[in-house]
RNA sequence: UCCCGAAUAGCUCAGCUGGUUAGAGCAUCUGACUGUUAAUCAGAGGGUCGCUGGUUCGAGCCCAGCUUCGGGAGCCA
């Protein structure tokens, strides 16, 4: 094949005069003459100039939106004023005809809705084409901030037998016929019978298993799918996203909280440095998307002036118990305009209150610790009672405007006595753990650890606002297409 | 799962108080034009009004159920 010049790479050159190859997909072609070229190394097209004169009817007639095109010819300086550079087409191949009258994507505005019921097509469009180079640079970014910092990426199972968790429903993975299963006498199923011989589910967390790495390696991390078959029918959940799971040894709560935001602002700065044309678009997207909404729905700040906020203040840390007397003393809980207004200690949050923290009262993320113990997994640390006998656990959330809850962690529980006696009250059945209660009984040490969920991330930096908008193929209720 | 809303041409939408042959813009096709930038101009084709049932002389419109989608809530990352 001949080879080809990327159009990024055409872009940016100043050597005019020579001849180049251009493959991609024709996004318009205009006045019989304009083709615009895009091959998905660049957000921008570019222009092929065909002497329409002097070329075949029916090849022209080929080139339509969607086609597959190579074009050879000189780069020059464009003579047109919308671009820089532009080819003068010597030759002209159609290496893959799309039918006018049946490809869906038109060179006009579509509603992301549509799209994502043509999600095989909708790489095809600047939005995604964008969104999908971020999510490219920021899963990179992740890898190399722990490189850098010599963490071990480890990749625990996406089969696990453990439910212990608790973190959300779970997807059953079985070989059994579903019209025959075997059962005990009782009536109960047999899983003896099944592929591992035990009940197994698709993980919905790595961090038991990235514990006992961690336990020996001292840093590690896992970014890998996770699984929760929770109905949860939201802008902001998926059956099937990424996650990513550092966890420390010799680490304490505000450890955690510093690597958390660190991790946060390295990946940030990351997309804002590679990314620059896709966010720029996206930012003027997000601009025109919030053209058709009330003003006092629309941001103050402008995608890219977001981005740059987050990573030039610090997150605001305060705990629970902190939090709680701000929302009491709240306009919106004296006014009674809370849906749940906030009287005692001890009731979870509910997002209208993390969204009146983080966008009214702090306009900027936030970092809430110390949680009732009550609210909280069982593996979390536990403080000593306070002065009123409330339990507390070193559990941490941090909290972005638009996305809520965008990460959750904690220092982990390292005593045996007082992980058992946690787990006893919850209902954890010890002796199916004690491969995980081993790293307490040889050698355990303080430790910590959090989940980022990454399409939350994806959301925050492209300024997207459904999540299903920023994975390829999303997994929902209902909807496994593709 | 709960609350609210929506489903009409390929897309985005209009369709009045239930009344004859369901409209527009864009896209597509045909022709003209030829340095365009979501090209422009002229013309044409394109509909099981989500599905099922009901009310009615008559249903795109009213009612019920279902399906899917969107927004919000819960659960959470």
């Amino acid at each position: 094949m001949v080879k080809r010049t990327r159009v990024k790479d055409l872009l940016a050159t100043t050597e005019f005069n020579r001849e180049v190859t251009v493959m991609g997909w024709v996004r318009t072609f205009r006045n019989s003459q304009f083709i615009a070229i895009n091959d998905g190394s660049s957000i921008n097209n570019i222009q092929a100039v065909v002497d329409f004169n002097n070329t075949d009817e029916a090849l022209l007639k080929r080139i339509t939106t969607g086609a597959s095109v190579s074009v050879t010819g000189n780069l020059v300086e464009s003579v047109g004023k919308g671009q820089r550079v532009e080819i003068k087409v010597t030759r002209l191949e159609i290496l893959g005809d799309s039918d006018a009258e049946k490809f869906p994507l038109q060179p006009k505005k579509h509603s992301l809705e549509f799209l994502r019921e043509i999600a095989h097509l909708r790489f095809r469009t600047n939005t995604f084409n964008a969104v999908f180079k971020v999510r490219h640079a920021l899963a990179f970014a992740v890898h190399q901030f722990f490189n850098d910092k010599g963490f071990v990426y480890m990749h625990t199972p996406i089969i696990t037998a453990s439910d212990a968790e608790g973190a959300g429903e779970m997807f059953r993975v079985s070989t059994f016929d579903p019209d025959n299963i075997p059962r005990n006498e009782d009536g109960t199923i047999n899983y003896k019978e099944d592929f591992f011989g035990k009940a197994t589910n698709l993980t919905v967390s790595g961090q038991l298993e990235g514990e006992l790495a961690a336990m020996a390696f001292g840093d590690v991390y896992t970014f890998g799918p996770t699984f929760r078959a929770e109905n949860s029918n939201t802008t902001r959940h998926l059956a099937e996203f990424w996650m990513i799971e550092p966890e420390m040894a010799f680490y304490d709560l505000d450890g955690n909280m510093d690597l958390a935001e660190e991790l946060l602002k390295y990946v940030i700065s990351y997309a804002l440095e590679h990314c620059a044309d896709e966010l720029e678009f996206l930012k003027n997207r997000l601009l025109e998307e919030e053209k058709s909404k009330p003003q006092t729905d629309r941001s103050d700040l402008d995608l890219l002036a977001k981005l740059n906020f987050c990573l030039e203040n610090n997150f605001e840390r305060l705990t629970y118990t902190e939090a709680i007397q701000i929302l009491k003393n709240s306009k919106p809980n004296q006014k009674k305009q809370f849906k749940y207004l906030i009287d005692n200690w001890g009731a979870d949050l509910q997002s209208e209150h993390e969204r009146y923290l983080v966008e009214k009262h702090f306009k900027k993320p936030v970092i809430l610790t110390n949680y009732p113990a009550d609210i909280k997994a069982f593996y979390m640390r536990q403080n000593d009672p306070d002065e009123n006998g409330r339990r507390t656990v070193r559990a941490m959330d941090i909290l972005f405007p638009g996305i809520g809850e965008i990460v959750g962690g904690s220092q982990r529980e390292e005593r045996l006595e007082k992980l058992e006696q946690r787990m006893n009250e919850m209902d954890i059945p010890t002796h199916e753990m004690s491969w995980y209660l081993d790293t307490r009984r040889f050698g355990s040490a303080p430790h910590a650890g959090f989940g980022l969920g990454f399409e939350r991330l994806v959301l925050f930096v492209t300024g997207m606002t459904n999540i299903r908008d920023v994975i390829p193929f999303p997994r929902t209720p209902k909807n496994a297409e593709f």
